[in-house]
Formats: C-alpha cells, sequence, structure tokens
DNA sequence: AACTATTTATAAGA
DNA sequence: TTCTTATAAATAGTT
C-alpha cells in the first residue's frame, strides 16, 4: 500500500510480520463493522495468529450465537465418521450407546443431579470408559508436534 | 471511500445499500486472505447479508474446524462449571459446545485418526475437561449406596 | 508509536 | 450490472 507494492506471500522477516499482522488485523475488523453497519449484515470473523493466539470479532450478538446459525444456515449434520472396520450397524449401535451414556453422564455432571441419578454400573462403565478415553489422548499428545 | 465521505451508519437506500454490500464484502475477504497469507494466520469470516443469506470464507481448511478450534481455544478462558445460575440459553449452548468436543473426540478415539487430527488445543480442553469429569464420577460412586 | 508517500478500496457517476 | 474515476482510507517503510 505505501512506500512499496505488497508481494502477496507470507512476510519472512518476524518482525515485519508481526507489525503487519497488528496492523492489518486491526484493518480487517474495522472493515467488518462498518461493512455491519453500513449494510446491516451480521460478521463474525475468528483470526489464530501462526502462534495460535486468537482474535475474535461478532458484529451482533456472540460468537457462539453465530456459530450456531452459521451450523443452520449451511446445513451441518452432527454426525461423524465411522470406523470402517466394523459393521455399520454394531458401529452405529456403539456410538450411539456411548453418546447416551456420555449425554447422560453430561447431564448427570451438570444438570439437576436430583432427577437423574446414575447406577453404580453406568458410573463404573463411565470411569472406564473415561479411563481409556483419557489414555488415549495423553498418548496422542506426545505424539503430536507441541506449538509451545 | 470515493467522491464521498462514508457515513458510518446505515445506508438507507436499498439499491446502494446493496451495491455497496457486494462491493465491501469482496474487499473484506480480500483483505482476510491477504492478511492470511502475509502473515501466516488462519482465518474465518461468517457473513449473513440483511437478508439472511450466507456468505463465508476459511482461509485454511475448513469451517467447521476453525469452529471447533475456536471452541477450544476460547473455552480454555472460562472452565466447564456450568451452574443453574445461568439462563438455560446460556448452559444449552455451553452443553453443546462440550457435546461437540464429545463427540469429536469420539470420532477421534474411534474413527480414522489419519483422517482426523485433533490440535494440541483441542486434547489439552479434552483432557481437563475429562479430568473433571472423572473426578466427579469418582465421587459420586462414594455417595451412591454400593450393591455388591 | 507516529509519520507520510503510495497503494488500494470504493462511492458516485456513466 | 459493469466500468470508470475522483477521492477516501489503509498501510509499508521510515523515524
Amino acid at each position: 500500500m505505501a512506500r512499496g507494492k505488497v508481494q502477496l506471500r507470507r512476510i519472512e522477516n518476524p518482525v515485519h510480520r508481526q507489525v503487519t499482522f497488528c496492523k492489518r488485523r486491526a484493518g480487517l475488523l474495522k472493515k467488518a463493522r462498518e461493512l455491519s453497519v453500513l449494510c446491516d449484515a451480521d460478521i463474525g470473523i475468528i483470526i489464530f495468529s501462526a502462534h495460535g493466539k486468537l482474535y475474535d470479532l461478532a458484529t451482533t450478538g456472540t460468537m457462539e450465537e453465530l456459530i450456531e446459525r452459521y451450523k443452520s444456515a449451511s446445513g451441518e449434520q452432527a454426525n461423524g465418521c465411522v470406523d470402517q472396520r466394523l459393521d455399520p450397524k454394531q458401529e452405529a449401535m456403539v456410538l450411539k450407546q456411548e453418546i447416551n451414556l456420555l449425554h447422560k453422564g453430561l447431564r448427570y455432571i451438570y444438570g439437576n443431579r436430583a432427577n437423574e441419578d446414575m447406577t453404580v454400573e453406568e458410573l463404573n462403565a463411565l470411569e472406564r470408559y473415561l479411563e481409556i478415553w483419557m489414555y488415549n489422548i495423553r498418548s496422542a499428545k506426545e505424539k503430536v508436534p507441541t506449538v509451545d
């Protein structure tokens, strides 16, 4: 823009890159706010810096509301990948059971416990499940290159 | 910008507003792509026009991935305790976020891990969440009259 | 963090 | 709608 045309590629000098990131990030968010006001639009912006720091903007309401709206508008289905080594029916059954258990657990932890007691069997099943899960999470973390 | 300074308020003339919306929307997305390339940032933009039409951009991967990353990154500030002093909408929103994370975790454990790497932030968020959950499960077990 | 020379974006007009 | 152009706004390099 000024005193030199910009090349559209990663700025190698880290100091320049950081300065440009700050300036252009501010510019982008300003433009978004302007567009929102001028044209009556709802805008959400999520920015992760190269170092993983989060910056965000939601011109109307909260980012969560915008995300929910995005999901309904883009017609996302909540269900994900299935393990292809298993028979689909079995797999679906297993996933359903576990999701039910997780949901029941969530309600138990967060909601009205008085209304929804879990049995000891359920608690034990959930505990075993969480232990395995935790173990896997910790193994996974060791394999992922850390971002400091 | 040109031939007249812009007033920072809703453009009343619908034709002008529509034209400005198109132009500035394009400008905003261009700026976002530039910032992403120049500074190595991951950026997501969600725009709903006044009439509800969705426009979006994710500079890296998919918007869903970015949303998941947003949720774990922004969830690190707030902790996982929901209490009933929150209004039902907020509580439901938090629960939804956590269920999304759990579902992603489920897919990670079961499904093709090669296709669905979780970020370190996500793994950390999930781990902390499971730790709290596990603690609560164990407390609960002590309070439930055992049958064995 | 301020300053400007330039580039870029764009409002209004054609 | 698309192109043009005068001008506002953003910003790269500098101090």
